[in-house]
This record gives structure tokens, C-alpha cells and sequence, in this order.
DNA sequence: ATGAATTATAAGGCATGCCTTACAAATCGA
DNA sequence: TCGATTTGTAAGGCATGCCTTATAATTCAT
């Protein structure tokens, strides 16, 4: 297998799996890829030989040892970069994931480790997702999760598709924001916030369905 | 055709074509590449058949316009990658051109303008290769052409190979630096070479075989 | 002008990584 | 527990970009 193919299905697996433990079906990788089930069937029979993952019929991959430290270098590269693509380039925010995609293959190992030095050993990428061997929050909630009056501070949106980056933007939900919730709609289909920080205030109602990208460290 | 094959072989017959008009014949491109002359000459043909080069049998390929457009990109890319990793992320000299091989082929039109504004619009690659749309300057000429006593400022190293530039750095007779020659070797086997710029002379020997590497601009 | 060297072409092969169709096996909810 | 849904497997296909072997066409130097 062309390494380029191992690091992203490995990047995917690592991406999808919520616990260190629970497999990830080979249906969220389907859906991730957009490729039939035969193809990523076929591609993970090649990545258990290769010793990338373990595979559990019916159950899912998991990384193995080998698979978790390259997965964590590709998730690294692709976040430095965007790290890079953002502060140093000023390319737009919503931009960068797609940007890094094709960068966090195309770099040594060395090349990374400056490039790391450079942008001063950030510790998570511009839309708040950790760069290993930085890991995840544990206290991290979706604002789906938030009840109607609580505060907290927005830590990450993800999945990084480009809308949902694009409409975290224009309603300034990123990184270090702090938000209330004002309401929930009944039918589950909206979720009205209100942005209590710093020297604006604003109110923007949330489709539920966006804001299940959006992440919060509750305040 | 692969997009990034595309801009390997328009790369190729762009470093390979010393006149403009000149066709660069295949087999020039069989010994760039390492490839067979048959795998060549089938990616010519397609090359051809999608219009990014004219191809005259028994005499070689010449880039079309929107060939060289594109083969001037890729070598813009490659050269203000190349410039990044020397003058930001303090990569060798030698292992910037071979680092930046992927980087030149992941980038977009956008992030690589960005790049150049960010680097300062630089003019020449580390390595002294003019960042497109630059022209090599017409007065350059080799240091075996350059006739004993005269002395001449390094331009630049091309090819860039890594034992090349390994060299050259190692001789100190990189972009910049000032030299004349002593005495050449009767067997053309030898350079000598009294390098006559700056803090400290030094005399080295260079054998033929690199010194064709090395270009010069006239004092 | 002719023979040697170069260049082109034809034919068949192979690994990669995607596809579809068809069918079998396991899981899971009712 | 049983049937619907999910998941696995088998078989065949296709585009890409490399390979080798063999043969034909052209060029170039003598
Ligand atoms: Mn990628
Ligand atoms: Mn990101
Ligand atoms: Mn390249
Ligand atoms: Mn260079």
C-alpha cells in the first residue's frame, strides 16, 4: 500500500474513534470516504496485514501500536500545518483543513519537527482540535449536550467539513469564545445561543444539526 | 493523467530544456526520471494527447502554453518551498530541494502566493535557480567554461542533486560567493579553484564531473 | 549510401486502489 | 427466536503508471 493511503485511512480511524477502545465500524469509514464497503473491507484486510490495525469482523479496526504512532504523526503534520496556513499565511480559517490535506503528507518527519519549533510547539490546531501528542479534553461537551442557562467557552468544531467551519465563522462561535444558551427549540431543531464574552453581544439561533460540530469547555 | 504526474514530467522537460525552442529528446527524460524509454515515451503521448506539450518524433517534447504555464507554477512552487524550509525552518541547504519535492505538488495556487508574500517575493531558490516568472540570466556559464585566471561570482548549482549540493556547500562555492581559477587540470579532469572573496581564500580541487554543476556570473 | 545507434511502437504484464453485482454470514431489535 | 439489517466475501472490472520483450522506423556518422 502507498503510504499516502495508509496515513489517511490510519487518520480517519484515529479522527473517528470517540474511545481509545471501542472500534470503529468500517460503516463510519465508509461514510467518511465516500468509497463503497467492499473498497474500505479491502483496504482494511491489507491494513491488519500490514500490522496497522486490528481488525474485529462485525465489530470494527482499532489502531494498533504501530498504526496509533503514525496516525498521531499524519493528525500532527496536518495540524501544524494548518497552524501554519492560518498564522503565518493568513489563509482564511475555513480554508486551512482543506489546505493541510495534501501538506500532511509531504513532509519528513524532520521537516515537521521545525516546523513545530517555528510555529512555537502549538498545542492545538486554529479550530480547536489537539495536536498530538496533545489529547483531547475530557471534560469537552457538544453544545447539543449544554443546558438552556449554562455558560461555556467554545474549544473546538468537529467535524472540520468547510461549511461548518464557514458557518462557525460568520457566527463567531470558534476557539475562546464564550457563549450562553438562551433556548432550546422544542422540535430539537434549534439551539438559540447567546455570545456573552468580551465587547459584542449577539444572538444566533443554531441548527441543531451544526451545533452538534461545536464543542464547548463548560465554563 | 494524475495531476501530480503531469507536473513532474512538465517540470522535468522545463529544467531539461536549456533553449526554449529546443526540443528536450525522451531519452533525456528516460535518465531524469530512471524510468524505461517505452513508459516515457506512452506518458509523452498522453502529454501530447491533453495538450500539454507538442511532441516532434525522433526529436523530443517542447512545452505548449498552458504547458509551461504549468511547469512554471510547479518550479515557482518547488522554489519558494525550497526558500521557506532554508530561510525559516533552518533545513540543510542540501536536503531543501529533495524536502521540497512533495510540498511542490500539494499546494494551491492561493497558500503558494501567500507563501511568496510571506517569504518576501524572493527571486531565486536557495540554490540559486531563478523562482519563475524569473528567467535564467544569459550571461551565466559553467565553470568549466570559465578560463584560468578569471574570476566569477557562483550563481547557482544545477542539477540539484543532493551529492552536489552536498559538495558545493562543503567547497563553499554556493550563490554569492567569489572565485577564480587557478589552473585546470590537463586531462580536463580538474578544476582548481582560488576562491578570492571575503573572510578567508581557500583553494579546493574540483573534479570536472561537478564543476559542470556549477554556474557562474562573470565578474 | 549504408550500417550502427537511436527512437518508436506493439503486445503483454503487474501493483494499486477504486468500482459493481451477487451472495453469505452475523448481529440486533422486536 | 426470528426476520430485517448490517457486515463480510467472492468475482470481475477499470484507470493509472510503471515494467519487459520484441520488432519496426528513423536518424546519424562514417
Ligand atoms: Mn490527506
Ligand atoms: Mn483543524
Ligand atoms: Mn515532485
Ligand atoms: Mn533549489
Amino acid at each position: 500500500m502507498r503510504q499516502e493511503r495508509v496515513e489517511e485511512y490510519l487518520g480517519a480511524v484515529y479522527r473517528l474513534r470517540e474511545d481509545a477502545d471501542a472500534p470503529v465500524p468500517l460503516s463510519r469509514l465508509t461514510e467518511y470516504f465516500g468509497f463503497s464497503p467492499v473498497s474500505v473491507h479491502e483496504m482494511v484486510q491489507k491494513l491488519e496485514e500490514e500490522g496497522w490495525v486490528h481488525y474485529h469482523p462485525y465489530r470494527g479496526v482499532t489502531l494498533s501500536g504501530v498504526g496509533l504512532a503514525a496516525a498521531m504523526a499524519v493528525l500532527r503534520r496536518h495540524r501544524l500545518w494548518e497552524r501554519f496556513l492560518t498564522d503565518k499565511l493568513a489563509l482564511p480559517w475555513d480554508e486551512a483543513h482543506e489546505a493541510a490535506g495534501d501538506l500532511e503528507h509531504a513532509a519528513t518527519e524532520e521537516v515537521t519537527e521545525r516546523l513545530a519549533t517555528f510555529l512555537g510547539e502549538p498545542d492545538a490546531c486554529p479550530h480547536g482540535a489537539p495536536i498530538p501528542p496533545q489529547v483531547q479534553s475530557a471534560s469537552e461537551i457538544c453544545l447539543c449536550s449544554l443546558p438552556v442557562g449554562a455558560e461555556a467557552r467554545v474549544s473546538r468544531i468537529a467535524p472540520e467539513t468547510p461549511e461548518r467551519l464557514r458557518l462557525a465563522a460568520a457566527w463567531q462561535l470558534t476557539p475562546g469564545r464564550d457563549l450562553r444558551v438562551l433556548a432550546q427549540g422544542d422540535a430539537a431543531t434549534e439551539v438559540l445561543v447567546y455570545r456573552a464574552a468580551a465587547e459584542m453581544e449577539r444572538t444566533v439561533a443554531v441548527p441543531f444539526e451544526h451545533a452538534q460540530a461545536i464543542w464547548l469547555e463548560p465554563a
